[in-house]
RNA sequence: GUGGUAAUAGCUCAGUUGGUUAGAGCACUGGUUUGUGGUACCAGGGGUCGCCGGUUCAAGUCCGGUUUACCACCCCA
């Protein structure tokens, strides 16, 4: 037996129906928010994924050679392709340029929970605009696009945080470029790392003021609120210049702080440093989204959606620089968040009618009335082997179809059909002509029960 | 890539210390006087028990390998 791929899904129809229901609040929120659709293509040559991520990440691509002997490999991530996409018009794009795609992602990775090797992910970028306005607006449409299901600030949090902060705290204390960098990253594993580890792989960095480091970032990381920051960050200030930057900063906090405010959007929000970002392209404003335990219990589990400001990404793959921030979101996650809250409504596929036919003499009239009811809009469906009068009707209400209408021997001769109300049992005689009319007019009021 | 657990019908599962032709519920198909339905009743189809090998008179059951899935690491989206 032929089975799938490992990390790979089948969709039957019941899948693909609750797939495009996410697809839809997707697009719907992004759209609401002003932004477009673009697309991208399926494979890309290999250096576009290794000019940005290095060598490395070839380990975990689908790639192999065509048949013209380029190298080549199926797209894990859609963003270097979108910076190609900007970058090659920059100069004639209306700014600020707010995009938006749905699209299938690959990864050649041991598949988990979550995790799969092929997943379709949300992705939204503005570019163009170096503000904290388009900050505040990307985390908005994130946020929207959550809301769409239903879900509340009890369910999810968006918890924010700031590359540049930590580059200024590290600055602070003396430590800048590829070293910050690697620094980052031993702090981005803070929360999963047991401490003793920590403070082992940051002794190269700090060595004996590890300890006075950690504590550092313990305080920075339990900071909630702006002014606390600030007085935090004031505090560990050597001089007037860098000083100076922290004040810029923070002015820049309270704008975003501030339109998300103006937007209603606070209590969705959660200053939380300890939000890093593994990736090393981010530049500012960086923030993740995690759903809630009950009763305010904590985050749990994999983050719903990521984003945050790439300014260098652009221009560090060869085009001219553009300042950047985008967000992405899984259907994985998605789909396993909304089960968990119940948000996942009932899939109907149903018709609106079922056509019964009473035997071979009518089965002429009924095809037509098939025909004229679909031109009509109406989702109509029949038996493609006409059975007897019974099995009908149980097709009929099986199919979950509102409304039978009943091509009969009788009703037919006298240039009639009968509708009948599945729901309610009501029936009315109408005149074969009319029944489209009369058949949509049920469906938007119903029949009374005979 | 490392470790743990598991794999029996489309789905959820049962299957005794190894012992005839492997079961149930749901789902599916057909029928229950050829003019009234779902949710009634009857019947039916569907499994080389994940795959390969071994032990045994005999393996769904025991042993080894392998594949896949799930969980925890690693890493990331």
């Amino acid at each position: 037996m032929l089975e799938r791929l490992p990390g790979f899904r089948d969709f039957y129809p019941e899948d693909c129906a609750r797939r495009d229901f996410i697809f839809r609040v997707w697009t719907e929120a992004a759209r609401r928010h002003g932004f477009r659709r673009y697309d991208i293509p399926t494979l890309e040559p290999l250096e576009l994924f290794t000019e940005k991520s290095g060598p490395e990440i070839v380990g975990q691509l689908f790639n192999f050679t065509d048949k013209g002997g380029r190298e080549v490999a199926l797209r894990p991530e859609l963003t270097p392709s979108l910076a190609r996409m900007v970058g090659a018009r920059v100069a004639t794009l209306k700014k600020p340029v707010k995009w938006f795609n749905i699209a299938e992602n690959f990864r050649y990775e041991k598949p988990q929970e979550g995790r799969l090797r092929s997943h379709y992910q949300l992705n939204c970028d503005i570019f163009g605009e170096p503000g904290p306005a388009a900050d505040a607006e990307l985390m908005a449409v994130c946020l929207a696009c959550l809301r769409g299901f239903g879900l509340g600030p009890e369910d999810f949090a968006l918890r924010l945080s700031d590359r540049t902060l930590w580059s200024l705290l590290l600055e602070a204390l003396g430590i800048a470029g590829d070293k910050a960098m690697e620094v980052l990253g031993i702090v981005d594993k803070f929360e999963r790392t047991p401490r003793e580890e920590t403070l082992k792989r940051l002794e190269p960095h700090f060595g004996d003021a590890r300890e006075d480091f950690l504590g550092q970032v313990e305080t920075l990381m339990g900071l909630r609120e702006i002014e606390e920051m600030g007085a935090f960050m004031r505090s560990l200030a050597p001089n007037a210049a860098i000083r100076e930057k922290i004040e810029a900063r923070l002015g820049m906090w309270r704008e975003l702080l501030e339109a998300l405010d103006a937007m209603d959007l606070t209590s969705f929000v959660r200053i939380d440093l300890g939000i890093v970002r593994g990736l090393a392209y981010y530049t500012g404003f960086v923030f993740e989204v995690f759903k809630l335990a009950p009763a305010g219990a904590g985050y749990v589990g994999r983050a719903l959606a990521g984003g945050g400001r790439y300014d260098h990404l652009v221009g560090k793959l060869g085009f001219p620089a553009t300042e950047a921030v985008g967000f992405g979101m899984g259907d994985v996650t998605m789909a396993q968040f909304l089960e968990e809250k119940k948000q996942l409504p009932p899939i109907i596929e149903a018709p609106d009618v079922y056509v019964v036919a009473a035997r071979e003499g009518e089965r002429r009239a009924a095809l037509g009335l098939v025909s004229r009811l679909r031109a009509a809009g109406i989702r109509t469906e029949y038996a493609l082997r006409a059975p007897g009068f019974g099995k009908q009707f149980r097709l009929a209400g099986q199919s979950g179809a509102r409304l039978a209408v009943v091509v009969g021997t009788d009703e037919l001769a006298a240039g009639n059909v009968r509708i009948k109300d599945l729901g309610s049992g009501g029936e009315t005689l109408v005149p074969l002509a009319g029944a489209p009319g009369a058949a949509r007019d049920a469906l938007a009021g119903g029949i009374a029960s005979a």
